[in-house]
DNA sequence: CTTGAAGCTATAGCGACTAGAGAATTTAGG
DNA sequence: CCTAAATTCTCTAGTCGCTATAGCTTCAAG
């Protein structure tokens, strides 16, 4: 009959999260305040934990909390064209794309600085040499505005 | 006969760092402190410019500050053997992997999200779907540890 | 009834900057 | 030489997404 109810902690095991990122959450206006004990304890629903689960998982593809904030409240008029949310999801994508392009460039150069080092002294190593001298490097561009 | 020397903006021009940047460096011990002119301001050499390439250049790379304290440190006792530089320079080489691979396993999510993506109403929504449904993800797993 | 785990609030810290206020200095042009 | 504009100065606070700590209260098991 009635709903199974979760603790803090309950919650977080359920959801993944950590108790701290929990309160955060409500803090910060993702997670609605939950009803309390009488000795001031948070009391979780179903509805909680579905909504953490949301918000857990969207934060393991890279949405930023803003982007899972304007998701969530979609989530709220079921009716709503969800083009606003494919937009959001693309915008990630692109994000996430850019990122991979400037780490690939990244894990060349580290590459070559370990490859080429011998190990010898300071004076000659490859890898201090490499970020020395602006010349010698191939990813030298700046990381794309967020 | 005397060095040329550079005023806070000319270096944030050469080097690519913004100007606040320079002073932050200053602050946490990345960058030593400059002379100053009467009036206060602060005025560089071709050893701090030198100095902040260097910075610039391993920031791009990805590596941490504190790594990069680390490698100034070598540089300033060339003798000294680059072991180390070269275990800072893997250390980050694998990080940048590790961040490449998980964020792979994010594209194909995010791709599959939008690609099935109709945009009809919300109650539909691919993205809104995937989202909501942990079993739906391909992509669960944790982020690794730092 | 006791004990230990789990919960509470509030504050501060992380990394690597960025932004803003308000004052002082420098530089270029007339 | 003087003024106006650009630059620089210090200081504080804010960003993001948590995480850690301190010092307390409440809850559940035995």
């Amino acid at each position: 009959m009635a709903d199974p109810t979760f603790s803090i902690g309950r919650l977080a095991q359920a959801s993944g999260c950590k108790v701290p990122t929990i309160r955060y959450y409500e803090q910060v206006g993702l997670m609605p305040p939950p009803a309390r004990t009488a000795g001031n304890q948070r009391v979780y629903t179903r509805h909680h934990a579905e909504r953490l689960t949301f918000i857990r998982h969207a934060r393991d593809l890279g949405f930023p909390l803003d982007d899972i904030r304007d998701l969530l409240g979609l989530t709220e008029t079921p009716t709503a064209s969800c083009a606003e949310a494919d937009r959001i999801a693309r915008r990630n994508l692109e994000s996430v794309r850019h990122r991979i392009q400037r780490l690939k460039l990244l894990e060349a150069e580290l590459e070559r600085m370990t490859e080429h080092c011998e190990c010898g002294t300071v004076d000659r190593c490859r890898v201090i040499e490499i970020l020395s001298d602006h010349d010698k490097c191939l990813a030298d561009d700046h990381p794309p505005a967020p």
